[in-house]
DNA sequence: TTAGGATATGGAATCGATTTCATCATAAAC
DNA sequence: GTTTATGATGAAATCGATTCCATATCCTAA
């Protein structure tokens, strides 16, 4: 493989001057650029990127951590990050952490030993201690989608909003007993959501009832357990609200294994929508999150801490969910 | 950020030394080593993988290039990636090509100039050039999914004998005039899967009518618009064969649209199943890969070719499909 | 005419690890 | 009682780039 000092002897000029020409930085004349260029032709030189980032202490590479890449969700946020980063010469290397803590934990300082210049994070659980580490080394990172009770840019959706707004719609369509089905209580969106499905059922004057709220996970198995043994209170609810697309799946299924019928038997409402690609026909009456955008949005807050821009102060940006009222509502 | 010289430093011995205690390598007392690692807690110490790999020449990262990460069966693959080379202490980045060779070029491009030690390549389009660059930069490569005519270690699927009993368990529904639509003619599995459906036919002594052949890309909005073109051929045929999943989304959206039911109107059957967390209802006849083994058995080959194991002639893989029989083929 | 700036280029140090080679005990072998 | 492994450690070179500092033109403004 060669390396720049191949190429600068071939060109009869000093490696300096290679890596003047191409970087573009400081001066060079017509005549050497046009030897260094077909010199890197010749012999194929490719910059070796690890010397670059040793030397340079820049890697334009950005690390991404998600908590379950297997969801659709996630993939359009990290297709938005990706791409923005991708307009700044920016690469992103994406780490999948099934919520774990001690898979973040690792990933974490795996980015960090391959010297990342910045981080996307979705914080697994209630762990703080990734993200504080990468904050106590100096590197900057944008919390997306959730809540931390430490001092950080992030990017999130407004989830109670949302939430008040898919209960407020069952409320409208005359349900009074709304089952609530959401992830961990660790991860504020979960709890937000349920937050804000309290709100409207109160604002409506109708009573919360306790036994009808579940925290489990955000995934479809937890949609289809705590589904199954809502539909055995008593006395049932009409409607469902889950906090997320997976637990919405899981829930149709139980309702189906169930015998129940959506919407005519029980009504049913999410969080997240699912990609066109991956649905047969819409159903679901959805509260939307921007995903790409949110991936997108992060990602340029995070490119411009790097460009040493911004204020000193954490930013945070909350974006609108789009509600989508369709069949399963009745 | 400290560095191994201040490590050697607090612990009184020699850079060297810190790097054989913490790689386990070479000699060191019970107590050096006891006396390094203390520094290194106390100075919380992290290699810099830069260095480290720009000196040993060892990454120990492996680039993994698909056509399709929104596909939930290149997710699954990268899973089986991913979990294989975490098993032998490697990490893996994730590039995704959309089938474009540009992309293609562009990334594999990225990666060999971060060293990487080996690629899990799906190759875009018909565009060998990326491979053979790997190839001659003497970076070991396993090509998954697609065959290439060049030697190369490949894992794959037997996509013409799942194509044929895909067919054929038509045939013997009694189908006579069966669709297929295949993806682009310059990716091998759409061509596999078309001869394996031509040979079905062929035996059964069933004439191929070369207007139900379509090809165009592995995409739900293809899948729609072949199938929209299919159902005015007359006569219209009375079974589709979608060569992936995504085709038959598109498939099934595009029936509907024209009013017609799977399987009564039209049967359906197809390659490569949709996981359970995405599928309300599994209802699709199907010839599915196992897309998780795919990308572990891939990673163990090539990992094996980093250890300087294995033969010298290229390996090749071939998996067998899984008939699975539901609802949509009537 | 000369000081000063823009242009053009190179030498040497540096980034943070590992590798190679060398040194020196100490214990085992003849 | 010398020779020879084996254990333990370090000095210096090295990986392949960039950064910093120095040097030398050439041109222009004072």
């Amino acid at each position: 493989m060669p390396t720049i000092y191949d190429v600068a002897e071939r060109a009869g000029v000093a490696p300096v001057t290679v890596s003047r020409v191409l970087n573009n930085s400081g001066y060079a004349s017509e005549a050497t650029r046009q030897r260094v260029e077909t010199a890197v032709a010749e012999l194929g030189y490719t910059p070796n990127r690890l010397a670059q980032g040793l030397r340079s202490k820049q890697t334009q590479t950005l690390g991404l951590v998600v908590t379950d890449i297997t969801n659709p969700f996630w993939t359009t946020v990290a297709r938005g990050v990706e791409d923005a980063a991708h307009l700044e010469g920016f690469s992103v290397v994406l780490c999948n952490t099934d919520e774990s803590e001690s898979k973040q934990s690792q990933y974490v300082d795996l980015l960090l030993q391959k010297q990342v210049d910045g981080f996307v994070l979705v914080p697994a659980g209630n762990d703080l201690k990734a993200l504080l580490r990468i904050q106590k080394r100096g590197v900057p990172v944008v919390v997306v989608d959730r809540r931390v009770p430490v001092p950080a840019d992030s990017v999130r959706c407004d989830s109670e909003t949302g939430a008040y707004h898919l209960t407020q719609h069952l409320l409208e369509r005359g349900h009074r007993r709304i089952a609530a089905l959401s992830g961990s209580r660790t991860v504020s969106t979960a709890t937000d959501r349920v937050t804000g499905y309290r709100r409207a059922l109160e604002d409506a004057g109708v009573p919360v009832d306790e036994r009808l709220i579940f925290h489990r996970s955000f995934t479809q198995q937890a949609g289809y357990e705590m589904t199954t043994a809502v539909v055995e209170v008593s006395p049932r609810p009409t409607a469902l609200f889950a906090v997320n697309n997976f637990i919405a799946i899981g829930a149709i299924r139980a309702l189906r294994a169930a015998g129940l019928r959506v919407p005519e038997d029980m009504a049913l409402v999410a969080f997240d929508d699912l990609p066109l690609t991956l649905i047969i026909e819409p159903f679901l009456t959805v509260a939307s999150q921007p995903a790409y955008e949110m991936g997108q949005r992060a990602t340029e807050l995070l490119l411009s801490r790097l460009a040493g821009g911004g204020e000193e102060n954490p930013v945070e940006i909350v974006l609108p969910t789009v509600l989508t009222v369709r069949s399963s509502s009745g």
